[in-house]
DNA sequence: ATACTACTTGGAGTGTGCTCGAAGTCAAGA
DNA sequence: TCTTGACTTCGAGCACACTCCAAGTAGTAT
């Protein structure tokens, strides 16, 4: 599969792709000419690297996770302590939007009342 | 309330505090001596800000708003319908989120069974 | 052969949201 | 009166995460 491919499919432009690859937080995706030709693993990458950035994942933890990755079954303990210490920061993220999103209901609650009133008002000076 | 006092009982930094009063997000503070002295009208801008901010709402929908509130009562309908799209927004992150969590939570519980199927290949070379 | 298209690398540039430094003002305490 | 400390403004600088550009290469169609 070809970066454009890629990019399309994914949603993902070629640029960030060869930025991920770049900077490690994809591992070397082979290629064909110089080209890169993604296979299952590097799109599995992708689609990984994806999901938690656009959960809010930092940069950092995923290039320290793909590095871990790269060293072999001897990290798989500080791997899967990597990606607990994300979810509890996830669910921190979660936690606290969940509290601004109560707070914007009640604004906007606050907003129809206010809206309500005013037009039975107006309606008072129409008939 | 002075700006430090408020930086620390918001956990917002006193120059974060004067960027946003600058740019528009927080209405003009009240001063005394050239100084600022946060009221509790202030306060609740403060609070406001911080609570959307840290769900992702961006400064410029948060500008805007600021922006109607203090063109008067005849901005209530749009005002409104800021909140309401910014909630669309926050919404859509969160269910974004959740899949997230639910992928990397289904990522640690592999990593819990690939760790546990080795350390029973340990105890079986051990005993 | 020539042109076209899609790819490559390396490095510089951009947008967002702060964060910091310099230079100055003001009120209180020694 | 002098110093100390907290405040002020203005403008520059920074971190993060891309995004774009220039120059070059490789395969394909005419």
């Amino acid at each position: 599969m070809t970066i454009s491919e890629v990019s399309k499919q994914y949603g993902v432009s070629a640029d960030t792709l060869r930025y991920y690859e770049r900077i490690g937080l994809i591992p070397p995706v082979p290629r064909i000419n110089g080209a890169r030709n993604y296979d299952a693993s590097s799109l599995s990458w992708v689609e990984l690297v994806k999901c938690m950035r656009s959960a809010g994942v930092g940069i950092e933890a995923l290039m320290e996770y793909a590095r871990l990755f790269q060293q072999g079954e001897e990290t798989l303990e500080a791997r899967k302590a990597l990606l607990v210490e994300q979810r509890r920061q996830m669910l921190a993220r979660m936690e606290d939007m969940q509290r601004s999103l109560e707070r914007l209901n009640q604004k906007i609650e606050n907003y129809e009342q206010g809206l309500a009133k005013k037009e039975r008002e107006l309606r008072g000076y129409q008939t």
